[in-house]
DNA sequence: CGCGCGTCTTGATCTGGCTCAATCGGTGGC
DNA sequence: GCCACCGATTGAGCCAGATCAAGACGCGCG
């Protein structure tokens, strides 16, 4: 069985990524657990997930079983309304947490893409309550996880609500930063995953609108910006433009 | 004791007004339990309290201990920046849950500001954790109270990202609506409880926008607007602005 | 290596909603 | 009953960002 052409495509490898030595449990899910209540965890995560670039970990409508983490990669989420308007909702990398707009009606809401080959821990999510039924620190955590979710998006609505285009993509700038950070990378270089038009739909502009924000942010020594990538020159500017300033 | 003025001004009354005898009772959190189980949630919901016209039921900032469940009145939350900037993140009626923002981390990050006089209960949150952690059925019902939440926030980033201000005002009161609806009141006759200035935050619009908004509704005979009193003639219509017909 | 396509940039023009400003009207206090 | 004040309405002009349009760039593929 372990030797067929199937289990080594999925590659399942239950071992080698268990939640109790992963990288990425300081961020994700197993937050403030013991050593023995991992071990637990382990135990429910078992399977993981390929998603190739361009391909959908669930649509909206499709019936929800589980949560997803992201192990590596990077997702967006989008919602769109029955008319083809849509709107991308959020952008998850490494550590974050998929799928919670699904418990509201056991069905999706929002589609998932990968922007990039990504690869995804499957948590059912049935069995995720029954465990956090039976230690607290489990519990809380997810609990935290979901709060977390709507205070995000009350900070995005308030961009989306009350900032210009400036505001709005210095904001976008900094936020993706700081968690490229948490992960240990650089706070003033990276690369973006998403087109101008997905960041647009994000901060509630034009594609284009995006493109000269960014062509200006250069002008005024505050970016270098060579097509995706990204180099902030001056962190503090982007910081005082999220804060009201020069208006 | 059961005489003194205090407890009489507090208003505890804790039999009349248990989760069990509760007419909200299928909207609110015991939404799905058993006869037996409600009778353990009514242990924990033991106080009321009365928010006043205009005073805060908890600010950004206040330290998290427990959530609220609207029994009477209406209420509307707010974030807001360092710079003065602030954006009505959502209105609250009857059987609506207040504080889940506070649970990320240990402290509110909106207020909650009553619009007219109104009752909450108050909900321990660690109690809540714990009773939810003993039946299935509590702990499930508020996942899903928190999913829809987030799924509602994602509601309003399409409007905020992708609406114009016709189609977000009639997105808001076929919300509204539906919402008293199912609460037992008109479908077409309600009176808004907010200032045109806190429907335009919400919205992410200009209290003048808002108002013009609401005039060209009446022109249209879409509405009929007297102040705050508003009666809608045409529903269909005020669908299909949502659904972006007439562009 | 050259072609084609998707993405990004930049320019010119237009417009929906904002800003500023005046007035109206309802409500609560005296 | 009158006045003051807060909220709502309406008008005039303006501007940030949308729209329309033309190229430029870079990448994968034959």
């Amino acid at each position: 069985m372990s030797t067929t052409a199937d289990s080594a495509k999925l590659r399942l490898e239950p071992f080698k990524v268990a939640c109790s030595s992963c990288n990425l449990r300081e961020l994700c899910l197993p937050v403030g657990l013991t050593r023995e209540n991992l071990d637990r965890l382990d135990t429910l995560v078992a399977t993981r997930r390929q998603v190739a670039r361009g391909d959908t970990l669930f649509r909206a409508g499709d019936e929800f079983q589980s949560l997803y983490a992201v192990r590596t990669g990077f997702f967006k989420t989008c919602v769109s309304s029955e008319d083809g308007r849509d709107q991308v909702t959020g952008f998850q990398m490494a550590g974050e947490l998929l799928g919670l707009d699904g418990i509201s009606t056991d069905n999706h809401t929002c589609d998932a893409v990968a922007l990039e080959d990504s690869q995804v821990c499957v948590i059912p999510y049935s069995q995720l309550e029954g465990l956090s039924r039976e230690f607290t620190e489990l519990q809380h955590q997810f609990h935290k996880i979901m709060s977390r979710e709507i205070v995000r998006d009350h900070g995005v609505m308030l961009l989306l609500g009350s900032m210009r285009a400036e505001e709005r993509l210095a904001a976008f700038l900094l936020n993706l930063t700081q968690r490229l950070q948490a992960r240990g990378f650089s706070a003033s270089a990276l690369i973006l995953r998403m087109t101008r038009e997905e960041i647009g739909s994000y901060l509630g502009l034009k594609l284009e609108t995006v493109s000269r924000t960014f062509s200006k942010f250069q002008d005024d020594s505050i970016l270098e910006v060579k097509q995706r990538q990204i180099r902030i020159l001056d962190q503090d500017k982007l910081q005082s433009l999220v804060n009201g300033a020069n208006c």
